[in-house]
DNA sequence: GACCTCATAGAACACGTTTACTGTCCGGAG
DNA sequence: CTCCGGACAGTAAACGTGTTCTATGAGGTC
């Protein structure tokens, strides 16, 4: 992007569009188009068939080449530059688009061979910072890339999900971002895999950001992060603290991502030998509502525990307001930790400590190895592979040692 | 969306796509296909140009056509529903769609007339949760009609703002919805009403968000808040609450944005007969960081104030820190608001007093609006006009009555 | 002057769908 | 029996661009 680029995005090809119009004036010449041979006895002008809803016309390469008294081809070629033209025609078919305010049609010219230049992202919504980051990712740098980015949003529906992989796939995007864990259930596995294929087939790539594998044999790609890891990490860390009954608070339960993190949190626990106790693993959603409603709920009638494990940071704040409406001190009466480490994070008082997790750098990684095999046409390439990138602990204000154990109130 | 669509998405024609092959039995029933009389005889197989990057070709209508033994008009008929078919013969072409995993392609749809069914919205940041929520909005909107929302983000940048509008034109949006304050500048402007013509003239709508018109002449649409009149309001509830001296931080200097909320902010100061001073004025980013920095300066050695009136939640948040940081409380010694109420204000401590904007709103009715006249041939209606929503005070924690004239510290 | 090469430019077809016309078959009305 | 209309299905012409193959003239060499 540093380079002497001709515009200001990414590798676009150089296009020009200039002013509405000239005088209309058909360029006098008598060109030798000679009578169809038919149709023309039918002596009727019949007005061609509307764009979509316009009421003028859109200049095409015909009308380009036409004013400049060239041919269709040579139009082609001044824009696209991928073959020799003399200055002064150049000079003429530029001027030509710019008097007519000629602009590229995108569909033409991926009808006619070249890629349509999109990758398509879908998350579950585009407000949550989780998302948002990652989608800031991948727009980056498909922008970086020359091309454009399609966010379609499910709110959640495994559905809607699979609908909007059709969409993409019917406007040839380059790649297909899925972000985010998935639900279980097997028939939307197979599904899924389906839809693998039949993009793999098309020379797409389907790619997994966060979620787990579809199986060795299904052509995706995908880029994953330390999930289990930094839940244990974050785990150990209020284990060291001398924390010994930790509440796991949120997360819909039939997540992939829930259950990583749920398994890196048994995971420390049993490293130091202590027990799981079921009632202190409290699956929900991942919203600030569940979060508050819950703890509210657990800290009248709940387990006894000295620090909470909020499944993402929202759900921690949530839980950081009902702890505050309920008198409690963070951290000196309850510890609390989040994940993901979004911007709320710091918000909160006292700041949250918190897993981080390179949201954004996923997203770029997203689309550069969906990427990578495309270009080249080595499809020695392995087709399935996936990049693993890191998490680490932030320590920040919200954890400290137990000061002793927690009873349930009233 | 609550009749009985077919699709999970909007109203997309209902399609299908199937395994990815079983024997590829050609259906025993040597149909009435006699012979297309030419390229049979040319013997030779002659490997079609690739799409972009396949390894396999993708199956097209003629390949469906030829498997279900008609023509590719009755295919189409088949996928459209507009147009009778009998029951054995659409049976049949949809099990030859399934067996070749056949997938429309839309570019080649949106090349024979049929919209192509996308609107772009051009922000500056989808991470900002101002721009988010707008997204959130155009992208719901514009999949409860049936279509697909393509997303730039431009950094703040005015030249990636025009390439993107010309990037959506080539792809032949229905309408452009650009987010956000703009820059003053004069060229800058004549381009933006250039783009507007240009689409106007393909049938295709810009819409401008929350950003003033471009003038009576230029064909866009608008959809505003009131931004003047929520400063107002909010910069009268810190005088009525007896401040006089208040600090107004951040927002670039040059965006309309910034210039109506100082408006609003000093109409309010005039009609008490307060008087204004510069130093009070301290325009800057729309960050946190400058919130932070800036605060801490003025703390040092600015000017006397007992509240601040953050251009933005986030400049507040930066701003809050900054305050902590200096051992001022909030508010008992200084007050402290902000703007736009985005969820940040609530997690903050105090929660912030702030002025509510309906954004997500916003993004709906932006699409709506620019898909109002498309849908049926009225061209009548006004191709121009501007739609303006309110804004509201919300009282939350951060403001009380000064205790005295705040003096610089140290 | 004949011949070759290089630099350009044009003609024509492919890309994958939709759709306006044109038929064809069949049942019923006159 | 003829005529008519309805229900289907096929033919072929767009839609706008990229690209391959071919043509033409200029200039140089022998």
């Amino acid at each position: 992007m540093s380079g002497g680029s001709e515009d200001a995005i990414g590798s676009a090809c150089g296009r020009v569009a200039g002013r509405v119009a000239g005088p209309a004036a058909q360029t006098g010449d008598q060109d030798g188009r000679e009578d169809h041979d038919d149709r023309d006895d039918q002596g009727e002008v019949r007005m061609p068939r509307q764009g979509s809803t316009a009421n003028g016309r859109r200049a095409t390469v015909v009308d380009v080449a036409r004013l400049a008294g060239v041919s269709t081809a040579t139009v082609s070629r001044v824009m696209n530059r991928n073959y020799p033209v003399a200055a002064a025609t150049r000079e003429r078919v530029e001027e030509a688009m710019r008097e007519l305010g000629y602009v590229v049609n995108a569909h033409a010219r991926a009808l006619a061979g070249v890629s349509g230049r999109t990758v398509g992202i879908i998350i579950s919504d585009v407000v949550d910072p989780f998302y948002a980051y990652i989608a800031r990712g991948v727009e980056r740098e498909a922008t970086a890339g020359g091309r454009l980015c399609l966010v379609c949003s499910t709110q959640g529906d495994p559905q809607r999900e699979l609908a909007f992989i059709e969409l993409m796939h019917e406007r040839r995007a380059d790649a297909v971002i899925l972000v985010g864990g998935s639900v279980a259930d097997r028939g939307y596995r197979t599904e899924l895999e389906r839809r693998a294929r039949e993009l793999d087939a098309g020379g797409s790539k389907l790619v997994l950001c966060g979620r787990p594998s579809l199986g060795k044999d299904a052509p995706t790609v995908g880029v994953e992060y330390d999930n289990e890891g930094g839940a244990f990490a974050i785990t150990d860390h209020l284990l060291t603290e001398g924390h010994e009954r930790i509440l796991y608070l949120g997360g819909p339960p039939g997540l992939s991502t829930t259950k990583e993190r749920i398994a890196g949190h048994r995971r420390a626990l049993e490293q130091r030998g202590l027990p799981r106790d079921p009632a202190l693993v409290q699956p929900g959603a991942f919203s600030r509502q569940f979060g508050h409603r819950r703890m509210t709920e657990l800290l009248r009638d709940g387990p006894e525990f000295t620090a909470v494990f909020a499944a993402n940071d929202i759900v921690a704040a949530g839980a950081a307001q009902a702890l505050e409406e309920a008198g409690m001190r963070v951290p000196q009466d309850v510890s609390l930790v989040g994940y993901d480490d979004v911007p709320v994070a710091q918000e909160l008082r006292p700041r949250l400590t918190t897993v981080h997790i390179p949201l954004e750098e996923m997203g770029r990684q997203a689309v550069r190895v969906a990427l990578a095999g495309g270009d080249e046409d080595d499809w020695r390439a392995p087709t399935t592979g996936t990049l693993r990138l890191g998490t680490h602990l932030v320590v920040r204000d919200s954890v400290a040692a137990p000061r002793g154990v927690r009873r349930r109130r009233g």
